[in-house]
DNA sequence: TTGAAAGCGGTACCAC
DNA sequence: GTGGTACCGCTTTCAA
């Protein structure tokens, strides 16, 4: 009996007037419904004066806006995404930002997303592979409205929640013919051809190389070694570093080149930094560069673009690379054609010192 | 009476079974009440199952887990942050990751927070402070759970804009005593201050100045000059570089300080960037560091650690505060302690070369 | 041009 | 331990 009760004045509540709302559980601040009572008119009116003021009568709109003002009402645009099911956010995952390569795609990217009205959702990986399919779980929880991913190298589970996920998506960095949905970089192995081809031409016969330890890396490497490997006069020593890399990783690098008889030559590094590093070491030794040895590094990015006169690079456009991927992104969104699914942005061989 | 009638039949409608709810707006895959229905169970338990599992009897939690698995699930965590008001996602402002300094600090926030589960959202402010009141707006829409802001100079709506809306803020990299919530940091003047003291100890009376052009440079380059300006014997020579700063930066500083007619003495770099482009710079021109002249930067980031054998520098430590600042993000959300308001880390002065 | 009602996909609260 | 119900704050749908 006293259940029924209850209930009974659970719904004469229930019959309040309907256009004011409100709650217990309620916790925060100003709402749509507090500006709309303040205004005078309905929650949609309000709603329709912020996302299409055209729809909204001058004279609706301008005491909206007031009362808007007035309230300092800020809309919860989590709400908004739940009910629209857009949540203009755009998610990116990188190995990490404490490396300019990575940085400066991120920079690029959300800078032209933000442009655009969204937000970024950031996500470092590591260069472990293993933890991004918590990461990509945790990141489709919250719905983006489109994916940002570095590399090409993804997991099938991966791979499979993304692809069933439905949300557009760029790999950045490398590329493949098999993209998850859209792919914008350069060939890495072919990258790595290229130097392999300009050592020959220029006739070097001792070639060193400094790689860091992560897949990209590997591929510039392997396209440098399968090209020389054609050519078995000519004489190769490697070094390892980890990633991410340091001005000590070159240091160390060139020190254990130089341990295991490389006198003489050319070096690859597959990273400015490392090719900086070497650089210190060499001043540091009082090898000559480029009289001695011959150095090409990877990137030139920001902070060094054209500072040493005889490093050469290879450059890859990253900022180009961020903003193709956040236009490929946006468009998906607004439902237009994207272009090409796979975008080879190519590089650039820059040479400088005894390279030219 | 058509009315009434269309209301009688919504309120039947309303009758079906309570237990399968669902809809025509319906745009994605699998939710709660799916895997509900798939284990048997209410919303409710699933959800628990996934909160606090502890609160569901084991078996039904593996039939649960299994139902999970089966039908692909992925919590969409935007409805459960409208629900629960408590979004598990930190927002950080930085002026820009391509630059150490703050790509340091904001990867070390980003590891920890994530550890913590949570995670961030992202915006780059650029260095203009003009734009940081509507990137607030934007970032406040999507209600984080905490604010990490980059320095302690905010215009007076977007400190009122973060203090209405009631969340915790950790303000990062400077330090003030009259802070929006908390801040960690150290100062720039006394780091300024220590650097001038430095050189006086040291006997300098001429003194080289590059500095960027942003508030926090500014700072420092202030407490140099005030610290010198007590001592009428000392010739400053200043040059001033925009924002963010590279290598290039340092070789025009340098160059434009000899223009100047400084060709001797101690040169403070606002940051290491701009040191290693006038170490560049001086090897171009054929001056011998630290013979001829003595440089100070700031930073030793990751890049550049111990890497310059005559490169002193000002190291605070940027890891520490991307840690600190979440650990006490972390604790306000959690409703505990999180202890002073005001945590200053303080700095290191890293002397090498002639200024050992 | 405006509004009422019904969700979006979850969680809080309370009853069982 | 489990479930019903009423929301969270907004947008969509449809009607006026």
């Amino acid at each position: 009996m006293v259940r029924t009760v209850a209930k009974a004045s659970l719904k004469k509540e229930n019959n309040k007037p309907k256009t004011a709302r409100r709650s217990r559980r309620r916790r925060e601040g100003v709402t749509l419904q507090d500006v709309a009572n303040l205004a005078g008119v309905s929650m949609i009116t309000v709603s329709r004066a912020i996302n299409t003021p055209d729809r909204v009568k001058p004279d609706t709109l301008e005491i909206v806006k007031a009362a808007i003002k007035k309230s300092g009402y800020v809309p919860n645009v989590l709400a908004g995404g739940l009910a629209s099911s857009r949540t203009r956010m755009f998610a990116a995952i990188v190995p990490t930002i404490s490396n300019m390569t990575f940085s400066k795609t991120m920079h690029s990217f959300s800078k032209s997303v933000r442009t655009a009205g969204y937000q970024v959702l950031f996500t470092e990986s590591g260069f472990e592979i293993e933890n991004e399919e918590e990461l990509v779980y945790a990141i489709l929880a919250r719905r983006p409205d489109g994916l940002m991913l570095t590399g090409v190298n993804h997991s099938k589970e991966v791979r499979n929640m993304i692809l069933s996920s439905g949300i557009p998506t760029v790999e950045t960095g490398d590329l493949t013919q098999t993209p998850l949905d859209y792919v914008v970089g350069c060939s890495q192995y072919r990258l790595g051809e290229a130097v392999g081809q300009l050592f020959l031409k220029r006739g070097f016969t001792k070639v060193g190389l400094v790689t860091a330890d992560n897949s990209r890396a590997k591929e510039r490497a392997k396209g440098l070694l399968d090209t020389l490997a054609h050519h078995d006069n000519i004489q190769i020593t490697e070094h390892t570093v980890g990633s991410p890399t340091t001005l000590r990783c070159g240091r160390d690098g060139l020190g254990s080149l130089i341990e295991k008889g490389f006198t003489e030559g050319a070096i690859f590094c597959t990273s400015d930094t490392v090719a900086h590093g070497v650089l210190v070491e060499a001043h540091a030794r009082g090898i000559i560069i480029p009289d001695q040895m011959s150095v090409i590094g990877m990137g030139d990015e920001e902070w060094t673009p054209d500072t040493h006169p005889s490093l050469s690079t290879v450059r890859i456009d990253r900022d180009l690379i961020g903003e193709k991927a956040a236009e490929i992104l946006l468009k998906r969104v607004e439902g237009e054609d994207a272009g090409d699914h796979v975008v080879d942005l190519g590089f650039e061989i820059v040479l400088r010192g005894s390279l030219v």
